[in-house]
DNA sequence: TTGTAAGCGTTATCAA
DNA sequence: TTGATAACGCTTACAA
């Protein structure tokens, strides 16, 4: 039987995917003079076999060289008719790959690729479909129906997210396993993120110490996207203005900037996203018509790093200094702004997205190995860092 | 019997990984009132099989929602017997992640994610231990052993890669699996690169086109690393000599940087990475000293953007202004360097790294899926971006 | 404590 | 052209 099976291996030498030599519990059990069951059992460490033979066992088969994950599909077979299911130590991140361009998704990537891959976890990259087709035509992996999946992250707010977290639930592959939602809230799955609230207090605070007294805020008013965050950031300010005895109805603006503004200043697709304003338009930009319309404006707190470095280039070209004429913080930390020796001089503020990409893969680990999937919103602490963008307000 | 399955099932709906109805071969057959082989026949459209029966059993398959990729582990169990393997459309990538902050690796990776998502794999990112320890002990992720990977993309150099490489191939799961070399010559396996010595040759006749005479080469002379990429560089830029009528020997110079100028300027894991020089030192520096010893030369190619931006600050620091006193060339145009209204102003060799991970990509798929396996090296035109860092030569 | 038997869903061989 | 049968290697229920 054994030498048949071995016959059977040699003469395929040449084919595609050659199994080496595979030993099986079959094997062992020969080896051993006992009955395969045995081996199964004792491989498992299952009490009902003796330490003796259990030892015995487990030397040979370190010897013979078995290596259980070889036999996965049989296992998987084996186990499915009593509807357990193997852990395959894959999870998957949905996170469209363009994005890694972006540090702040690279951040976010690179710290759930590092635990995930420490823990002996493989790390599938899955772009989700974000189109919000009816869920029962929406294109997963094969890996998904497969059931190779053990578990998912996903970087894609909530009312994007939606269709394909129901068709991933009636998939029969995926069905119930966990999902964590990364920096956006969720109310289908646990979230971790930063603590927005406390990230725009914290700017607001800063450029309030520093005497400015009209705030001017970013926005971005897409419909589609989940709008609770700058909601977020909104309370943030407003407590910070009232804390200061300021009004936030009317200390607090608010200017809406185009998607672009967003966007990372540089990738090397080939292709510059955003081309630099050309300075005889910079004064008839929206932006400067705005600024020159609320005199009393002296600080603005951008939506993110790009959108904040965009206008320090307007203002440059438009004549303007910063931070004499205007203070300007980013958020998220992520993208610098040099100066000619180096230095970053962009006051922003810091999210811990190192922290955060692991603390969400601790706990997609915990919940995939069946610890208690109890539903949690983590929000984890920011922190202003200052620097050469913001200084005292102007007169 | 298809009714005690049925029952089981719901019985097991609280199961973590609740099987929703899992439609079999033989579910379809029982439905058709013919016998489950030759539903597995027509499945896979055998011409054993009369059309009208195909046809038939195809409609029902669909009406009762069959999935064949649900019933892979079957599949990998039957198949097995026979030497052969099923495709999982699973590509590995090995690549450190924390080299996603960098956007060489970024937007490699990125575009091999791209083309493998659409050609419908799966990409896993596996950083394979880089330690040049004894085969016998590289700890290979379970994924490879299980033999879920169809092959392998890496951008690892030779000399590090070896040992990896053999582990590979006598690791049962993954075997004679094709592997293909990224940004790195490979005598293994295939590779995708880019023409690092047309690359050189560009940036340097640039340079002797402005009249520089006397230029500087950065090396990195890690013995670990694979050597050849820099030497075909300076083949280019002799070369570039040579049609110049200037004797290599006399105007090819070389400084050795530190493995850290090489590094990304910024990242956003909390530290910056490589802290600004401070300005008292900047004078000397070993780099500044270099170039005062040897007053002739007048240009500087870098070795990547990152050597060359670090190179432009120490200058700014020490006094001198680019490109007036000295001209500099970046490699890769992966790294920008902004003036004050955002516009790039390093001079560089671009790098088609999007056209090489595509490449790598379409090429993994090709030889994974049967295609010709021939060993093939491809080299891709690179391409010389004339920016501000470059001016004609001091006098 | 160990052995026996059945079955997971598929594929390949061979007979009808 | 279709049907019957025997694996693939494992796990679990049950018998010894």
């Amino acid at each position: 039987m054994s030498h048949k099976r071995k016959q059977e291996l040699d003469s395929s030498a040449a084919a595609p995917s050659r199994r080496h030599a595979m030993i099986t519990q079959r094997d062992i059990a020969e080896r051993c003079g006992i009955h395969q069951t045995t081996v199964s059992l004792a491989l498992r460490r299952d009490p009902r076999i003796s330490p003796e033979t259990t030892d015995e066992i487990l030397a040979v088969a370190a010897e013979m060289g078995y290596d259980p994950s070889v036999h996965t599909p049989a296992r998987r077979l084996a186990m499915h008719r009593h509807g357990q299911a193997v852990l395959n130590h894959v999870i998957a991140v949905s996170m469209d790959p363009t994005y890694l361009h972006m540090h702040y998704y690279a951040a976010i990537f690179q710290s759930v690729v590092e635990v995930l891959m420490t823990k002996g976890y493989a790390v599938v990259l899955s772009h989700l479909p974000k189109t919000a087709a009816t869920p029962a035509e929406v294109a997963l992996p094969t890996i998904f129906h497969r059931g190779d999946v053990d578990g998912l992250l996903y970087t894609i707010d909530e009312n994007r997210f939606r269709p394909v977290y129901a068709h991933l639930r009636e998939t029969p592959g995926f069905g119930q396993r966990p999902m964590i939602s990364l920096m956006w809230p969720s109310d289908l799955n646990s979230s971790v993120m930063a603590d927005d609230r406390q990230g725009a207090y914290q700017a607001a605070k800063h450029l309030l110490d520093l005497g400015h007294r009209h705030l001017l805020q970013f926005t971005l008013r897409q419909v589609k996207q989940d709008q609770r965050i700058q909601q977020w950031r909104w309370d943030g300010i407003r407590q910070a203005l009232r804390e200061a005895r300021l009004d936030p109805e009317a200390h607090l603006h608010f200017f809406d900037v185009a998607q672009e503004w967003l966007d990372p200043l540089w990738n090397p697709l080939g292709t510059p996203p955003v081309a630099p304003h050309p300075p005889r338009e910079a004064a008839n930009h929206p932006l400067m018509r705005f600024l020159r319309a609320h005199p009393e404006i002296t600080a603005i707190l951008a939506l993110n790093d790009s959108s904040a470095i965009q206008a320090w280039y307007l203002l440059n070209l438009a004549g303007l200094r910063v931070p004499d004429d205007y203070s300007i913080v980013g958020f998220d930390d992520v993208d610098p702004m040099f100066d000619d020796y180096g230095h970053n001089q962009l006051t922003s503020v810091h999210l811990p997205l190192m922290r955060i990409g692991r603390k969400a893969a601790a706990l997609i680990i915990e919940q995939v190995s069946g610890g208690a999937a109890e539903r949690v919103q983590l929000c984890l602490p920011t922190e202003l860092i200052p620097r050469a963008s913001t200084g005292p307000a102007r007169a």
